[in-house]
DNA sequence: CGTTTGATTGACACGAGTCAACACCAGTGG
DNA sequence: CCACTGGTGTTGACTCGTGTCAATCAAACG
């Protein structure tokens, strides 16, 4: 099964199969958006909730100043703005970075999902609260770590993030992102994260290309980048607080 | 009334007269916890949901190298680890800055909140997200701008946090916070938020005590640090999802 | 009182920004 | 097929923000 949304979702809590046949139907048919478009902006009130199907999008804010500071990356199977029913409006953008496949949800459709379906209920939140702890984990990196680690963290992280819903596996991992989009995540300036993977390819680290990055072993990377992907929340939990404890289930952790 | 919980989640959404004293009745008794204090170490599966009815906690994480990074402030009214029922552990530590008056609410307490109180439910999600847009914003701040300004930012919005619950009006605002929290929490040195206060003290915008920090003209501050307070949310919405109808209350920012 | 925590200040080193020049592809249109 | 063009990457020189170390001082506390 190749549905990003299903298997991220399947992370967060044990669906049915009625509900997974749900969420197969209601993003089955994903139109093509083009790299560095505008989904979304500031202070909009978006009607609908977008998916990502395929490729990478990401939230934004622009400064006074002119500057860009990327605050999240939104990859296949994650929701762009499934909360702003409840805040009332977006407090920054959203865009595409690559080539996308996206749905567009209407938001009946979303409030179906949390009133009437108590298993996408929680994994649609547990989705709300990992993103929530990948912000955290972002701002560590920028507060605690040097450009050159918190780089490696990224691509570590976003390999997961990949992996969890089987768009990467052992073997060299590309991440279609420019220097300057890395820059605006880490909050550097294009040159420098150059010079920062410059330093990694010399490590044999990554390999940069023109508009992508190559991690060649993600085993040596995660080793540099001492990285730690329990934030995440990944491993598949069974039963739990409302319903008494459904044991087992293999996790399925392995890379096959 | 001048409970910061029910204060803090009358934001969120329209409570009815039962959800107040509900919500009153469980906060009636908070206890002292002395400053310093761990309330909940990472890793953990606490039992109890801790509600901060007094005093400033934080979330943090200690790295490797020993360093430590402050990932929010817990201000009154706020609840330290809601969510963690639905991602299962901690994956950070939450530690009291100063002495604080807590309530422990049981698991139990929580499920019936969301499960029985729809207009509760709504105002805690409402504050799960709107802790997400100030993770955003502190990572704007830590990306893209200079010490100066994200100091003067955070202290703009711990002001409006604490104005919310009726803990500052006109006047000065005093926080009870040391330089080094301070520097952990920006992840500078506490020698560099010494500059900094330095620098903004020669311009009349704070008062450097010992273990605090005044703030007598907080309509200044807010001008030096280009303070927009709408990813804080903060305008009472009426209505609610299902209708349209909403008006954004005037913010009542106002400083008198 | 002595001890401790927090604040202050100076000297020096280093990470990262800025500016600028240049190299390199990929797509375009002639 | 080739020249042009614009986005991207690469590199060097210089500046500036911040970190580190260290000494000193001031206030709180037992």
């Amino acid at each position: 099964m190749n549905n990003p949304f299903v298997r991220k979702l399947e992370r967060g809590a044990e669906l049915s199969a009625e509900d997974v046949a749900l969420l197969e139907r209601l993003s089955a048919d994903p139109e093509p958006v083009a790299g560095g478009f505008d989904l979304i902006g500031e202070g909009d009130r978006p009607e609908n909730v977008h998916l990502v199907m395929a490729g990478i999008a990401c939230r934004y804010t622009i400064l006074p100043d002119g500057g860009r500071q990327i605050m999240a990356y939104l990859v296949p199977g994650d929701l762009c703005d499934f909360h702003v029913a409840i805040l009332g409006q977006m407090d920054h953008a959203i865009a595409t970075l690559t080539p996308c496949q996206m749905v567009d949800l209407p938001r009946a459709v979303i409030d179906d999902l949390t009133d009437n379906h108590p298993r996408i209920n929680r994994a649609l939140w547990w989705s709300t609260l990992v993103d929530e702890a990948i912000l955290r984990d972002w701002l560590v990196g920028m507060g605690r770590r040097d450009a050159d680690a918190q780089l490696a963290h990224l691509f570590c992280e976003l390999y997961a993030r990949f992996e969890t819903v089987g768009l990467a596996g052992p073997g060299p991992f590309v991440l279609p992102l420019t220097q300057e989009e890395l820059g605006d995540t880490l909050g550097v300036s294009s040159v420098h994260i150059n010079r920062v993977l410059t330093r990694l390819r010399r490590e044999g680290l990554v390999v940069p290309g023109r508009g992508k990055i190559t991690v060649p072993d993600i085993a040596r990377l995660r080793a540099f980048a001492d990285f730690d992907p329990s934030y995440l929340h990944l491993a598949k939990r069974t039963g739990d607080n409302g319903g008494e404890g459904r044991e087992n289930a293999a996790p399925s952790e392995g890379d096959e």
